[in-house]
DNA sequence: CACATTCGAGAGCACTGCTCTTGACTCGAC
DNA sequence: GTCGAGTCAAGAGCAGTGCTCTCGAATGTG
């Protein structure tokens, strides 16, 4: 079992520097990530590589998945820095700062995670649990605030009947007290943040906009107001 | 003359038929396009391709200027099928549901827009006027607005200074008669549409809703009222 | 110690973008 | 009408890619 574990270990370490170089490359060259340059680096053949991944399609689907619990991590610290938990407007631009800052410091990983799918590739179904890390917080802020009290239905808002369904079907699986309305203002926030970010950091902002992040806390004072009312 | 235009014409074809087969390429087998696999659609070889088009890249360009034109031309379109134009509502949901429309029926184009940049690739100046055909289209709804005195400037919304003078910077260069902080607003709401496409678009959707139309519609509808007030 | 498993290396296949050369063709001026 | 200039497609070739398979060598387990 020691000798086993040992095995396993250094197995471990070997798939831990294979990702983190993959990490260093995706930084530096963008998403067409080469298997042969990891390998390169690592001092190794190519045909190495497979003995710990099974395809490329594996190693990115690993990047993926590190990537969306790193950032979910990165929000939930940002929401957890707030300390008067009844601060939602507070807790909720915390959270958002903290999407741009990690998205800004992790630029290549955050592409892949939100940018344009690849071609070839379907995300498993384990990576649905970890991204759903970083909406989840923003939703609870808002679960916070009804059981507080702070916050109110904002009425029937005239949802559609179908958008009705969609969302009392996921507040079954995930959150109950938030009003289907409310949560329906709270996912259009999570998109319009990540409409931003995606924004700034694919460049479409360029020539257009300088003052980034003053921009971007503009933004999310007036998506807040929508949200949080 | 004569000869040579009918050589040009002859040349021009080739460059729209290398066009075509390349978005059908780009349709089904997403962005990474190969310059070689066009070339055996037309029953040419690879290196003649390259008497069209300098490099795969150059190729691509032309593409994505397609796109952002054919992108434009919709919404253009969709703004102008609302006959009552001091129903700043309606021609901006109309544009948003051009946007939308256009972007389903053009999934690897919208894509290649919009989605994360292609790791070499710098965009050309040449591209950045087709590219604001779109978001011209949405701001002018909002000069009609305030021209015909139906739209008043929201106040100051404590706009930040930066975001401010690179407000003023725009304003000079294409659009003069919308206020900054409604001209912000718009931003938004142009950021907000970009976001709900894409959202939808790279499946970050998927088993969350799946009453698409009804869901963009509602979110638009509540951005509009933010940015229309 | 002997066996089984795991590992890295290497060769090889089919593919990619791109360059360069070669030979054929067309056009227009003399 | 002929000849030179320009244009074009084809082919070979280079360096790179993901991936498969085989072959020794090292390693931990019984």
């Amino acid at each position: 079992m020691a000798a086993g574990s040992i095995r396993a270990r250094v197995r471990a370490e070997m798939i831990d520097e294979i990702k983190a170089i993959a990490r260093k490359h995706l930084a530096s060259d963008g998403a067409n990530l080469s298997l042969r340059a990891v390998a390169r680096d690592m001092g190794m053949v190519s045909s190495a590589i497979y003995r710990y991944f099974p395809s490329r399609d594996d190693l990115l689907t690993a990047l993926i998945m590190d990537a969306y619990n790193a950032l979910g991590a990165a929000v939930e610290q940002a929401d957890d820095t707030v300390e008067d938990r009844a601060d939602l407007r507070g807790r909720w631009l915390a959270a958002c700062h903290g999407v741009r800052r990690w998205a800004l410091a992790n630029p290549a990983e955050y592409a892949l995670l939100f940018g344009s799918p690849v071609p070839g590739y379907a995300a498993p179904q384990d990576t649905i649990a970890a991204a759903s890390r970083t909406p989840l917080t923003l939703i609870r802020i808002l679960e916070d605030g009804v059981s507080r009290g702070l916050l109110s239905d904002p009425g029937p808002d005239s949802l559609p009947d179908g958008v009705r369904t969609d969302l009392d079907r996921l507040r079954e699986s995930t959150l109950p007290d938030v009003p289907s309305a409310l949560l329906a203002r709270g996912t259009v926030g999570w998109i319009h943040l990540f409409g931003a970010v995606s924004f700034e950091l694919f460049g479409q902002l360029n020539n257009v906009i300088e003052a980034r992040e003053e921009y971007f806390d503009h933004q999310m004072r007036l998506a807040a107001d929508l949200v949080l009312g």
